[in-house]
DNA sequence: TGTACATCAGTGAACGCGCGTTCACTGATGTAC
DNA sequence: TGTACATCAGTGAACGCGCGTTCACTGATGTAC
């Protein structure tokens, strides 16, 4: 009966610090992100999440694995296996609307310059690694996949960093998704000339 | 006789700014750049910067915006005008090496959320993306080089940043070169398969 | 079922910091006569 | 060549801010008996 329980306890502070992040993130995507404004937004006295994390730059990396995790995610609901040159730019398709989507995010992900020594983070990006090596060689079979996988996980993230900071036409949804899909045919229909 | 005279007047803070930015990013690539920390770089009161840049914003733009001159500088330097993949890649291999030499600096031109209305950043951008145009025209004449030349410079800056982010293995120059050179080679040898 | 107590998750005051920016000022420079 | 004065490029004190982090604390929870 003591539905006003959550007056004191929180349940999952640490939980809601991260939901906090988020929000604060794709609200103003330009502002650092800090503890205390997560504090404020979740709530919480801003010396509370010290109960959950170490420091800010925990707290960051913790903001940051999740992105990877949903990142992974969003990339296998756009296409689960890809066999082909367009199934595989689907996928291209789906890396780069999730940088622009979420801009502040994707800033916290890869250009923040944090601490490379998170292993959450560490774990989260070879996760990422391993699944464009798995859609290359299994959309090239018989191709050496590690150069190639670079090719293309490069490709896609120069796209998405170039397009979140105003570097190609990003006018409309339709009109990036279009040109992601040209990169991504320009890159297996070139061959070399001399 | 009073050689003395740079005690009150400084010359040029304008330039002995920008420098001692550059420097502050070289040294600390972590840090945001802070006015009064240029300034005190400088050897120059807090507020004496104000007399050349209107506010902070002003001076990181003109800071991004001198780097993607000497950006350019570094790239017609690696190989005046090439005319084969092969020259194409050592300026793909310069434009990492560059990102790699200034870490700081050149997440200020590209990672920092800045606002895009500094005239001077736009037209160094706009530079960079003709002179990109320029070599894919001269490297593939036969091609449009629309597609291809965005397709090329995403290529080379995805592998920038994830060099730049620890995401590929970036022990040594060598490796890094080389790993640059296979993506371009990649590049311009894949076909589409099925 | 009730009580005692350890543990846990929060509070709130306080610290010292560096920051961007303003303001009235002052020293140096250069120009007009 | 010398003087008067406007202009320019610096100074330094001060403002208010939000930040990360510490500390001693207190309210709630759960477990042992």
């Amino acid at each position: 009966m003591p539905q006003a329980s959550s007056s004191y306890h929180h349940g999952d502070l640490r939980a809601a610090c991260l939901r906090a992040a988020r929000e604060l993130l794709e609200e103003d995507g330009s502002a650092g992100l800090s503890l205390r404004a997560v504090a404020r937004r979740a709530g919480v006295s801003a010396t509370a999440p010290y109960r959950h994390y170490a420091d800010r730059d925990a707290l960051v990396s913790a903001v940051a694995a999740e992105g990877y995790r949903e990142l992974a995610e969003h990339l296998a609901a756009a296409h689960p296996e890809p066999r082909t040159p367009d199934e595989l730019a689907s996928v291209a398709v789906a890396y780069v609307r999730f940088a622009l989507d979420r801009p502040a995010m994707f800033r916290v992900m890869f250009a923040e310059p944090c601490d490379p020594n998170s292993e959450e983070r560490v774990a989260a990006t070879a996760a990422i690694s391993e699944y464009v090596r798995g859609i290359v060689h299994a959309v090239f079979p018989g191709v050496d996949p590690d150069a190639l996988s670079t090719t293309v996980w490069a490709l896609v993230h120069g796209l998405a960093f170039l397009h979140l900071d105003g570097k190609l036409d990003s006018s409309t949804p339709e009109v990036v998704d279009a040109q992601v899909r040209a990169a991504v045919r320009a890159l297996f229909s070139v061959s070399a000339a001399p």
